[in-house]
DNA sequence: TATAATACTTGCTTTTGTCAAGTATTATTT
DNA sequence: AAATAATACTTGACAAAAGCAAGTATTATA
């Protein structure tokens, strides 16, 4: 493999770790950590979703998870919902204030991921976004994600 | 500001949170965490850089990085020479030793960055180098990064 | 019916990161 | 020149985040 392309990637690795870094330490300021805030995010794009499924996609450690999901229903964001089929499995939902704090969340990414974009024009901003898309779609090819 | 991009950006991130999450996890089954991998990478590319200049590039808390340069020199990865026209200032290299764990993880990135493509072929991962590119000079175009 | 697998939990520990105060040195102000 | 502020780094105390292994309950399989 060309040696240059690897170079590329990894210096556009370094590059985004500190991006998200950055964008992800702002949002932070709310309330949530970074790993709850992805579990609420998950579980408001698919209500029901398990923790198995959400730990998964996430690669977050299985008990680590389950104590994030104790302390998301202990602070009233999150359901759980025994499965009468399968009483080992638990379909999590988001309360009604799990749904605010997920629009909260929600605000303030948008608010970072504007500030990331904040001094392109709309030309720039369109070609960007259609970048984006490209790089997700031919990493994906193959790795089968989601 | 148009709301298609900023749900592209935000679910390209959630995507690369998790691409760099794998990729990383795999480095780190060295001996080494991410941020001391960050930090050796950085040293090998600048001698003589100085552990403020490290801290305000990956955003690391002053007294962490402290600590982790403290960690480097004793396992002796790093060396910290004094400045003589000012004596707070240390400029950090790599010894041999710390060399040697560079060209080490540089293998380990190499090779995670080299399996995250393996399912392209030549055109395509042509393609993504000259994406990536242009991303990051988009995103770097404001923000006066390096 | 015993064994294995699955979904989740719990105890224990380590790693990672933060904050604030502290030291030494150099630059700036009065 | 002496006092004050700023810089570069260190240290102590602490908290948050994460990982590992063993454990419980339930369901599937041999």
């Amino acid at each position: 493999m060309k040696k240059e392309l690897v170079n590329t990637l990894r210096d556009f690795n370094r590059f985004y770790t500190t991006v998200l870094g950055v964008v992800n330490n702002h949002i932070l300021e709310s309330d949530y950590s970074l790993t709850e805030a992805r579990i609420i995010y998950e579980v408001n794009e698919q209500e029901g979703i398990t923790a198995r499924a959400i730990k998964e996609k996430l690669q977050i450690d299985e008990g680590y998870m389950s104590r994030m999901v104790a302390k998301l229903v202990k602070q009233g964001a999150v359901k759980k919902k025994q499965s009468k089929e399968d009483k080992r499995i638990f379909a999590l939902a988001l309360t009604a204030k799990g749904r605010q704090i997920a629009a909260d969340i929600n605000r303030q990414s948008d608010e970072q991921v504007k500030n990331l974009v904040k001094h392109l024009d709309l030309k720039e901003r369109e070609q960007l976004a259609g970048l984006i898309m490209q790089v997700k779609q031919l990493l994906e090819k193959g790795n089968a994600e989601k």
